[in-house]
DNA sequence: GATGAATGAGAGTTCATTCAT
DNA sequence: CATGAATGAACTCTCATTCAT
């Protein structure tokens, strides 16, 4: 009994612990960008020694990667994919898909960093993949490869306008979504026909 | 006479040196980024000892800036912007603006990375004023601050999608230029109503 | 009880270590001279890497620091600076504050190094302090911005001639040292007036 | 004719450029103190190239001796020892030996630097000398070993007091000149006896 | 003589990672 | 688990001096 316990319990500890850690690096990849970021920095502002920190992660990498997946999950979990299939309009879709996401990049401080930082494919592949089944859900015809084409595209898209949307705020920031939806809309109808 | 050639000789073993340490640069910033370039690996390439490459550029830094300006000087060079203005069809245009900036990020195997780096906003800032320059050519009833986002939409979708053409090759290259011409023109007609 | 030991146990090797780092800074610091020392000097003397070097002193200055502090610390303990006030004739006044000095500096290698290096004013300061102080004991009526000039001159004096009185020794030191206390007992006795 | 009209003629030019050479050494050591500077800082203040500093002194420390030679020669001018012996007032040696020293030590900026520097002895040198010439004169029946130490002690009192009084100005100035004056007076009425 | 390019060892400092405790 | 001391290679940049021209 007390060895099914104990465990549990070390567990609980470890989680916390490590979601305390992933919410440092976040703040310092954030701050500084993966490469410029500092393990050290990071176990200071965990309010621990580096060592545990090494207890979690075995590499500054697998700490993004993490992240990242953090990132996968929340995506997720905004972009219920109810009802993106029939009769929707396309700009309905594309706030329902550019919304959350900018949101979700709005509030994890280090999105942005992770998005771009090699060790983190997974995101931008988790990213490309949500696009892909919807434009699969919504033009069934469209070739794989053609499609996973233009959501490579369509994310990059996404992807060169974030920084600018996030680092603007009020008007500014409400223009260049404007503009991003804008480009997706114009591109995404062109490929439909 | 005399007096003229003389300064010259000196002037140019440092010419070439410099421009040898230049296309040094260029490599390790190609191969390894700005940031994790290092400059012995420059002088090394270059093959000469790293005072020598402090003879000529103050810091890394200025390596960078003098590499994007070479590249903002190919641009000016490609870009001949000669009758953009009136009955050209846009295709053309476009043609005409991505064609060359690809050529010249093929030919330079930096820009790319210098096109990120921070120290380096000279060129996105000359790619900015050349598309803003053209823009402005054929739609001057456009206010001009819209004008400006435009252009700055545009050539952040030219960055976006870059690095997958630069490494891409063949089919999969004339695929994804294909899809850049496809984006630009789908967004550039639907701005100019 | 045990959660007051175990940090100090840590506290203690880097303490320990700190110590070890600061001897071999004053030995270096003493043989070459502030600028002149390098911190890898101050490693291998003290046995360990660079980088724990800079676990425990952010620069090389702060090294000079501390131990400028120490030379306080040892001056003050030495400077005992009971009855330096009413009928203690000036020659025992300057026996007690030139000979413990003299002792310190003789001890301590780095001393007259960090006497002068800029980052150790506070040396310097502490010192002059200390002969103001007293000269305020004994002569409370004196102007205080005469008596810190005075001060100043005395400090001066004694940095003056401590190189040359501890590069001597036996029968030569003694006898620097008697001028030095001839100087300072003129000088002083002249200004009392 | 010409055989030895030439030869003149380059060495005249050789003199102005070494001139020019130590002029800007001593802008340089005075700006920066003699460690810190840099050849090329000197050259390039001379407005030659490093290589052709080189071919007047054989090294940095070549610099400030021959410096320290100009101001040797300055402060032998400046020293005309008339009448130091007999019947003049103590007063009136002092401000006969620190006033046109003083005034040296302004005019030429590298002075004090050179002073301090371990290449120039001679320069503290030839001022000790001076000043156990004029004890020598005053003072006839002095041991010279003894004397030799007043000397030594006098000048660096003197070097002490030096900083001081050329950071200072106006009054300031004359206050420190004052107390300088005053130290030696009182330390050489005490040693007269 | 004069130039300025070239050298290269070495400066102070950083940091991902390991390890004894 | 946690600590924090320890590592050491690598970084950018400097500078007295030399050498080909």
């Amino acid at each position: 009994m007390a060895g099914t316990v104990k465990p549990r319990r070390r567990q609980a500890r470890g989680q916390r612990r490590m979601a305390q850690l992933l919410d440092a690096a976040e703040e310092v990849f954030a701050a500084d960008g993966f490469h410029a970021a500092t393990t050290n920095a990071i176990a200071v502002t965990a309010g621990v020694s580096p060592g545990t920190l090494y207890q979690f992660f075995p590499n500054k990498e697998s700490m993004a990667t993490e992240l990242a997946d953090r990132y996968v999950a929340a995506l997720a979990a905004a972009h219920a994919p109810d009802a993106l299939v029939a009769g929707v309009p396309l700009d309905d879709v594309i706030d329902r898909m550019v919304d959350p996401a900018i949101r979700i990049a709005g509030e994890h401080r280090a999105f942005e960093a992770m998005f771009r930082a090699q060790p983190c494919d997974q995101l931008r592949a988790a990213v490309t993949g949500n696009v892909d089944r919807t434009i699969a859900a919504r033009v069934p015809a469209l070739d794989p490869s053609r499609r996973r084409l233009i959501a490579t595209v369509t994310v990059r898209i996404f992807d060169a306008l974030l920084p600018a949307i996030l680092a603007a705020s009020g008007r500014a920031r409400a223009e260049l979504t404007g503009e991003l939806k804008r480009v997706l809309r114009a591109y995404l109808l062109d490929v439909s026909d």
